[in-house]
DNA sequence: ATATTTTACGCAAACGATACCGGTATTATT
DNA sequence: AATAATACCGGTATCGTTTGCGTAAAATAT
């Protein structure tokens, strides 16, 4: 079955006009006398006549529309970003398609290679997790296609980047441990290649020289996944309570490890705060009733979709190439509440 | 800037060649020669030639990509309902362009004109609260374009419908509190005019009926805007706990209401389960460590997208009118926690 | 009355890919 | 050697829209 629109042709043969003349008249030009403009713009309202998107990409070498790859959509900070990214995209006369890459190389790479051959006119990107060579993405972003850097940001040189202050975010919440009481502080984390990891990590690194607390190299645990596997971060807790120096407390890097963490604990009847303190990277607004309720990193997801999707349309927009590149670093929040809290 | 891509005419021109032998070449004629056809072939894999799928669309009058409205991506069902149909859509060589309503009657229509103007070759709809006239969506359906209804269903005679087994939800959930020991339970729906709502107020009339409690008509409430507000959930059980008789157990009928009212309890210290019980629609995935643990009943929104997607494709993809249509309503499933036992 | 401008429209090319309808060599058949 | 068959390739229309160019008729100027 197929959904058969109405064309300029079409109108043209009913009116016994060109089809020049009714794309003329439909546009305003000066060219057309009113008397013709009338007849033609009645007509076209009576059948409810669209101009075809696709004949005018095909002409115009554009498609109105931006495509989006994360890893995950059903993940809170990723839905909420594309939230931004629509509404932006809405306003502006685009839209919106998405890719997924399941934290999957193979995939990010296909995903990527899909969207460029659906000549989507730009693209707001997050990095998967295993990913560490990006030549698939800098080829693309070399032969001119627009791209926006998000999230978990690479590092060519010229290009725009929306992401969060992750070095304080991690540094904050560390300190935070430290104001409580806490001494023997894990950082559960992402993949170790991705930015958001390495500034998270550093973040957590400083916090604890800061306030003179040696590094113990065990505390710090990578997930080649990302944590999309509970088994994965099942492993590290596994490892991180049974050993001799066991941590009393945890960092959890990601909206996913920060869930499994948490269901660990419960699994394995470990009391929050008291036996272990946690603080998770979470986009969920839920987190205040949990038990207990959860300390967090709240990441400005809506808002990073929004301005990604803004800087790409100026760009894809722009009439000379960008000179300028942005760099983007927003706030993260942290919410202060229970299973961080000692005594 | 522009992102130009290599096209058959460049390849025709570099090997001196015509456009026409040039697609033949690359779709592997019989009336190719083999040495032409393999220098075109590494010519194109050299240059990273993909067909332009803007053009292909245009000639063949379909554009490969599907349409989704849901009120809202950042929200749990709906997001984990998008990854299935998105990765239906990518099996088959589809992409999936997404748009909101928020719950917003104004926007539905013209979300959907935006959806049918792209040229999308089919449908997947959930409808808004707000929407009592579906004209838009069944002018749409009789010119032609696929569709198939999706969670909130409408009536229209023929069309595919996914949803969910609402009745038997809202059925069981009441069950199992009047199992429990609650007797006046009340039921905080969404717009009376959706679908669902009408399903579970249903089951919920029945479950009493069954078990010879007497329905009170002020027990039922029902959220005009989804419960997308806080505001509207707080009016609502504002009343319901100032009543001479209040409920002593509230059925949440969607991810927001339910939120909305835990979140509710906790700042009035209302305490759950004992001052009242709590059973609510959601699929968030750590509704097991709330405080209490939350009675939720879960939909399989990733495999009802799968469903819908796989309905859809085949109906785009039927080379005569689809006269079967498929009604495909599937189980829930009742977690039940602590949320929901007095005792 | 003739020349010039203006008005109002049509023709055709272009965007990229496909497919029908051809055509011309070269080889095979009689 | 003449004809048929085959292999191989090009020209062109098509999808829907825009746009530069051309042009008839009408209006204005000389």
């Amino acid at each position: 079955m197929k959904f058969e629109a109405i064309t300029i042709k079409d109108i043209a043969k009913a009116l016994g006009l060109s089809t020049s003349t009714v794309s003329r008249a439909l546009r305003d030009s000066y060219e057309i006398s009113p008397e013709t403009k009338v007849k033609v713009l009645e007509y076209a309202k009576e059948n409810n006549y669209r101009p075809n998107p696709i004949a005018l990409s095909l002409k115009e070498k554009r498609s109105s529309s931006i495509g989006v790859l994360v890893c995950e959509i059903a993940n809170s900070f990723f839905s909420q970003a594309i939230n931004g990214i629509e509404s932006v995209a809405q306003e502006k006369g685009y839209n919106v398609i998405i890719a997924q890459s399941k934290e999957d190389f193979e995939k990010e790479v296909s995903s990527i290679q899909y969207l460029a051959s659906r000549s989507v006119d730009g693209i707001i990107f997050s990095v998967s997790a295993e990913t560490s060579d990006f030549s698939h993405l800098q080829n693309l972003y070399a032969r001119g296609m627009n791209m926006v850097s998000f999230d978990r940001v690479v590092d060519f040189p010229d290009i725009h980047k929306v992401s969060v202050d992750n070095y304080k975010a991690a540094y904050e919440a560390t300190t935070h441990f430290i104001n409580n009481g806490y001494k023997d502080i894990a950082c559960v984390a992402n993949a170790a290649f991705l930015s958001i990891t390495k500034e998270r990590v550093e973040g957590y690194k400083a916090a604890l020289r800061d306030h003179s607390i040696p590094l113990n190299p065990n505390n710090i645990y990578y997930c080649q996944h990302g944590g999309l596997l509970y088994e994965e971060v099942e492993a590290i807790m596994d490892d991180a309570t049974k050993r001799k120096e066991k941590p009393d407390a945890i960092l959890a890097c990601s909206d996913k490890i920060t869930t499994s963490v948490m269901r660990y604990c419960q699994d394995k009847n470990l009391s929050i705060p008291k036996q272990v303190g946690l603080v998770g990277f979470s986009n969920l607004d839920l987190t205040d009733l949990l038990a207990p309720s959860l300390t967090v990193v709240r990441q400005p997801a809506y808002e990073m979709g929004r301005i990604a999707a803004e800087l790409l349309i100026k760009q894809i927009e722009s009439k000379r190439p960008i000179k300028q590149f942005e760099d983007v670093v927003i706030a993260t929040e942290l919410h202060q509440r229970a299973s961080s809290k000692k005594r």
